[in-house]
Order: C-alpha cells, then sequence, then structure tokens
DNA sequence: ATAGTTTTCCTTCCTTGTCAACAAAAATAA
DNA sequence: TTATTTTTGTTGACAAGGAAGGAAAACTAT
C-alpha cells in the first residue's frame, strides 16, 4: 500500500470505529431512539425549515428512507410537520418539546465525547489541523466535480 | 464550530461522497454484484485463510450478517469454503474462478479511482501525509482503548 | 387560460442487516 | 476424565434503507 491508500484507509477504518463507539454511548444513555433518529433530531434542530429534500441532501439517502423516519418521529411526538401558507407542496419539519429534551441531552453526550478525545486533539497543532482541513476542502471540490460530471452522463444517456 | 468538529466533520462528508460515487461506479462496472460482495470478494482475495470472525471484525458487521453473505456468495459460486483437517470449528473462504475475475475487475477499479483523484493526491507533500498518517494512528489506538473499556463495562454489568 | 411536459416531493414493496436464541466444537478448569 | 466456559457459526423474526412508482406543483408554449 502507498501512502495514499494508507491514508484512505486509515480514515476509514477510524471512522468505522468512531462511528461504532459513539452509536453504542448514546443508544445506551438515549435508549429507545437509535442512532439514525437522533441524527436525524441533531439536524432539524439545527436547521430552520429543514424539509425532507434537505435531510436527503446531506444525509445521501434515499427519500424512501427518509420518508419513513419522518413519519416515525412524527408518530413518537418528537417532530412535527408544518407548511408554508404560500406553498402547498413542501413540508417542513420542526422539533417538539420532547424532540428538543432529547436534542439537549444529545448535545450533552457530544460535549463527553469531545471530552472523551481530548487529549488526541490536544497534540494536534495549529499546522495540522490546516493542513488537513485544506485537504478535505480540495478532496471534497474534487469529489463535488465529478459527482456532477457523474450525473450530467446520466442526463446524457437517458436521452 | 470549532477546528476540532471542522475535521470531523469535514472527514464524514468527504467520505460519504467517497463512498457514494465509488458505489455508483462499481456497480456500473459490476453490474449483478452489490458492493457489499465486491467488497466482501477484496477482503477475501486479498486475505488467506479468511474465515466468518475475520470478516466480522474487519467489517464491524454482526456474524448473522455474514453468516447470511458468505451463504450467498457460495451459492453464487463466487466463494467456496473450506476445513483444516485439525479444526472441525472454523469454516474458511476462498475465492472460486469467477470469484477471482471479479477481484481482478475490481483492482482494476481502484487504479482508475487512484487515477481520478491523483490530481489532489499530487498537491500533498510528505510532510501532510505523514502528519495524518500520525494523527490517524494516534486516534484510533485511543479508540481501540475506549472500545476495550466499554467491553470490560458491559462484560461487568452482565455479572 | 390551458394543455402538455418536466420537476419535485413523497409513499409503498423488496432486499439486506441486526438481534436473539441456539447448537456444536474447542479451550479451560476442576 | 468430566464439567464449565468461550468461541464460532446458523436460523428466524424484525427493522432499516434503497428502488420504483405516483401525485402534486411548476414550467413552457401555444
Amino acid at each position: 500500500m502507498n501512502k495514499e491508500e494508507l491514508v484512505i484507509a486509515g480514515f476509514r477504518d477510524l471512522f468505522n470505529k468512531l462511528v461504532w463507539l459513539n452509536k453504542s454511548k448514546m443508544e445506551d444513555s438515549l435508549k429507545g431512539y437509535k442512532s439514525s433518529e437522533v441524527h436525524c433530531i441533531e439536524y432539524i434542530g439545527r436547521n430552520e425549515d429543514s424539509n425532507g429534500t434537505k435531510l436527503v441532501e446531506s444525509f445521501y439517502m434515499t427519500s424512501g428512507a427518509i420518508s419513513k423516519m419522518t413519519k416515525k418521529l412524527i408518530k413518537k411526538g418528537i417532530i412535527e410537520s408544518y407548511q408554508k401558507p404560500d406553498n402547498k407542496k413542501e413540508i417542513y419539519f420542526r422539533l417538539t418539546p420532547q424532540g428538543k429534551a432529547i436534542y439537549e441531552i444529545h448535545e450533552e453526550l457530544h460535549k463527553e465525547f469531545q471530552e472523551r478525545d481530548k487529549a488526541v486533539f490536544e497534540q494536534v497543532t495549529e499546522e495540522q489541523f490546516d493542513s488537513m482541513l485544506s485537504f478535505v476542502e480540495k478532496y471534497s471540490r474534487h469529489l463535488d466535480a465529478e459527482i456532477k460530471k457523474l450525473g450530467a452522463d446520466i442526463k446524457s444517456e437517458s436521452i
């Protein structure tokens, strides 16, 4: 493996670990709420006027999955939907008081995770941070362009 | 968001994009084979004497899922199982000729992805690589320790 | 305005993964 | 040796996510 592969593989493994570990802790603290649900609550709590399409885009999930999840969360009384007077199509979501309570607990957990991993991040210098951030940005932009290309290809195929 | 969060969020988004994009390309080239199956073929092709437990550990999936997937792959004639004379419990897997063909195609794709992203990685200096790798290693070791703790907690709870 | 087309948004069916309970072999202890 | 514990893999019920399809809104050109 060359360094390029090492970096990618390393980060992949790191993320799998992080997701797995936080998921465990999360489902321990927020018993009864799945990590995907909490993730959704987090997003709706942070972003005013979230709707299905926004969730689809930022979760990289299908609209079917989103539709079901939001439906379930409404049934559970965690979120509620509303519409705007001048648009009869789009359906927006916001947290109910119960949802807000979960949101707060989640924020606390988040801080706990930061505390847990503080030792690692304290060793990272400003330069390292900036270097990683610039890498992420460049790579991300590059992939955006590739995704756009793919979209164009698909469209031209279907004609 | 502080830099710590930015890095984590940035990498998460980056990975989602990468997985999504490569998955699309992959399922385009390897029609009929799902990315999870190809992932499994890749692992078995690379690692001599893979068994269920190894797959569970490196995929962060449950043994139930692995059991089903391997069974399906055997049924499709992509992998085959074998045992060792001195152990009647462990079941190992290897690729069939058909599986090896898929493996080769996958390797080609992998190279194609590297080529696609070359422009990004060419801009990364040796120092940046080393810095990122050292970060990944440190963080990974830290999480390993935390996971170990969690395991101990679970065990002590159940007593 | 209105008829046709395209786009956007949302819901229903099928595949896949998880969880729980279990069985059998291997390792360890008594 | 015999008994207990640990490891390894399997099966069935259930939940989560993706593909496909349908309905409403928005756009376009008469």
